[in-house]
DNA sequence: ATCGCGATCTGCT
DNA sequence: GCAGATCGCGATC
């Protein structure tokens, strides 16, 4: 029997309703800020979202600005599902897909405070302490499992598992990382005075 | 604290 | 060919 929480440090750690796919059917620029402490678990390890950034077609950094590709195809498909892509050769980034289809927009998850089977993520991860396991988008996806395996699935289906937060976060925004392209749109979110995040705001 | 580098996949020129 | 929605390591300040 789930209690409630007493303390705001507990609120963050509590699991809100499951999120259904409609919650991504919204303007990638609303969806984003909302993810800031909903709580994402694969194969039930995860942990709360604290830094995301939102990318669309109509800017040149999205990666759907070109069109569709083989890598990018699932951007183009409905809101609600996953959109995993392989960075810089090495690593997996995680994205939902938002909007409408075609609209090819999308939210890439950033940064996680990790809450459930820390072990395991400390397992794939190697030696680490608890605020560098998921502190960036390719460490979150090392620390998860998450591959090119799981880009195209329901986000509302076995085995990922998303949680609205309970209560309202403290929302930072800043300008996005690792770009070169629409460099000035701040299209960041985080957590405010998150330990867990990839980069201060 | 910050810098440079290697790892080597994907898509555009 | 080359740049990129990255990361971890070792060198240096």
């Amino acid at each position: 029997m789930a209690r409630s929480p007493k303390t705001a440090a507990a609120a963050a750690h509590s699991l809100g309703k499951p999120l259904k796919r409609s919650f991504f059917a919204r303007s990638v620029l609303e969806v984003a800020p909302d993810l800031i402490g909903a709580t994402l678990l694969v194969d039930g390890v995860g942990g709360i979202i604290v830094e995301v950034e939102a990318y669309h077609h109509t800017e040149p950094a999205a990666h759907s600005f070109n069109g569709p590709t083989p890598r990018n195809l699932v951007m183009f498909g409905p809101a609600g599902f996953s959109y995993v892509y392989r960075s810089y050769g090495i690593h997996w980034c995680v994205n939902f897909v938002c909007e409408k289809a075609g609209s090819a927009s999308a939210v890439l998850i950033r940064a996680l405070e990790p809450t459930h089977g820390i072990p395991a993520m400390r397992r794939r991860r190697g030696l680490h302490d608890e605020r560098s396991l998921c502190s960036g988008p390719g460490k979150l996806c090392e620390a998860l499992g998450i591959t090119i395996a799981h880009s195209g699935l329901p986000l509302d289906t076995p085995p990922i598992a998303l949680h609205a937060r309970v209560g309202k976060p403290e929302i930072v925004t800043g300008l996005r990382i690792g770009i070169t392209k629409a460099v000035d749109l701040p299209w960041r979110y985080g957590l405010k005075d998150s330990k867990f995040l990839s980069k201060r705001f």
